[in-house]
This record gives C-alpha cells, structure tokens and sequence, in this order.
DNA sequence: TATTGTTATACTCTATAACTATA
DNA sequence: TATAGTTATAGAGTATAACAATA
C-alpha cells in the first residue's frame, strides 16, 4: 500500500484539528496542554515533572511551565521525593481529578456533536486510528 | 455506540502527534503552518488571503503574517486583483511548488518511518481517519 | 561528575481590536 | 456603511542555554 501522501495528509489533518480543539476550549478552565498533562497524571498516577514531559514528550522547561500553572490552579500538588532530594512527585489535586473524569466524560462539545454526525463503522475507523497515533507517539525516540 | 471517552481520547491523541510533528521539523524549510498554507494554494489553486484564513480555519491576521512569511521566502506571490482594489490574489511561486511536491513525496521521515511499521490494515484505517477528519473540521461552523 | 529541576530568554502560532483603503 | 486586508498588541506553547541543588 502507497504511504507516501499519508505521511503529509495525517499531517496536515490533525495540525487543522488540533487548532480547532485548541481554539474552541475558551469557556474551559484549562487549556489542551494542561489537560493532556492531566489526563497523564490521571492515567499513570503520580510521577516526577522529568517523568510527565518524557511522557507528554515535551522539553523539561516546557513541562515545569505547565505544571506551574497547574498547581497554580490548585489541579495538582508538588511534594518532596522521599529519599532523592533533587526530585519532585506531581500528584493530582481532588479538584485536578474532578476536572479530567468531567472533561473526559462530557466537556469535548465541538467534537461531540462532531462525532454525533458520524455513522458507527466511522466512529471505529476513528477508534482505532486512536490506538496507532498513540502507538506511533508513543514509539522509542 | 459510545462516544464519550472517543472526544477526549482522539483530542490528547492528535495535540501529542502534532507536537511531534512540529518539533521535527527543525530540518525543514518552512514550519507546519507554513506548510500547511502552502498545501491549500497547492490543491485549491490561487486564492486571496480571507479565502485562505476561511479554509485553514484561521482569523485573517493570523493569515497575513503566515503569508508575509511565506512571500518572504519566495514561496507564494501576492498580486492585485483585477477588478476588486481591496482584494490580494495568493499564489504559489515556482519554488513554493517545488517545495510543496517535495514535502508530499519524500520529507515527512520521521512519519514514513512509524507509518513504515504497521501493517496494511493499520494503513488502511489512518487513510479513512484522515477523510473523516478533514470532513468534521471542513464542517460548516 | 552526573542528574533533576528551574530560571532566563526567545521564537512561533494564534487571537482580538483598531486602522486603512476600496466598494 | 460594509468588506478586505493589515498593523498593533498580547498570550499560550515550546525550545535551548545557563544555573542551582543534590547524588
């Protein structure tokens, strides 16, 4: 199978799609960034700030950033390592739980009615294309 | 079929994929939106730059700068239009062309390589995801 | 000396508001 | 008065380089 013009049309596909996700989360607390650092606090449990960006697969300031704003906000909270005084662990706040299970269950409105539109064999082609992105994201550097 | 967790879980999917698709780019030329602009000129031919904000799903400003940058680089020409004064005609240059065939063909490594490593049924559905994507961000506002 | 995290700084992308020129 | 585009300005997101603290 020729994957030559998938490599630019995926490409093209979801930077549209992610400025349009980006652009329309103005009445939400939290921005796209902060959410998917969130989502990774909630889905693997508490870990270090080095931990969540090789995760999210961001710079180590970028992620310091982020979380600064987070505790800011009161989503999550910064404790000591127990035995390595160089390290953190960033743990979700009660309200930063709240705010992913709500977000995840019923927030995402613009994709929503989106998704509402589409017909049940285009949401499992959708379903599984999930699965591969993060496979792909989620590959050895 | 549910689609509650399919919102939230295709958003972190494809703000992680873009991340890495923009930070891999420090090889190239011109930067994903760039790119991206140039790729509408490519499919939709000439158009002037509200046209183009509209189908990029950008405000015009943001647009303006996009193709400054990219008249800059050679890559797009702005001419008059022949009968309106207030309106511009964009269009790709000879090298912006080049570039854009160039990019679709063979630049996109670091994707080609992923996409190199599934199997062709995992193909198959990123190809249909690109179309149902491309149709829910085309949606009409 | 190596590792973890932070601070300082800068660039890209995008937006809203205000302005200019033309219709 | 309405439309097309630009300029001015600001904020989010991300990066690299340099620094501080700890191992």
């Amino acid at each position: 199978m020729d994957t030559r013009t998938l490599a630019s049309d995926l490409s093209l596909a979801v930077v549209r799609l992610t400025r349009h996700l980006r652009g329309r989360r103005t009445d939400s607390q939290v921005s796209l960034t902060q959410l998917s650092a969130l989502a990774s606090l909630s889905a693997d449990g508490p870990m270090t700030p080095g931990a969540l960006a090789a995760k999210e697969r961001v710079q180590p300031p970028s992620m310091t950033r982020v979380i600064a704003s987070l505790a800011e906000l009161g989503l999550v909270v910064r404790t000591p390592h127990p035995t390595d005084g160089r390290q953190i662990i960033v743990s979700l706040s009660d309200p930063g739980q709240a705010l992913v299970t709500d977000e995840t269950s019923a927030r995402e409105k613009w994709m929503n009615d989106r998704l509402a539109a589409l017909d049940d064999s285009q949401i499992a082609v959708l379903r599984e294309s999930v699965e591969i992105i993060s496979s792909m994201v989620s590959d050895s550097e």
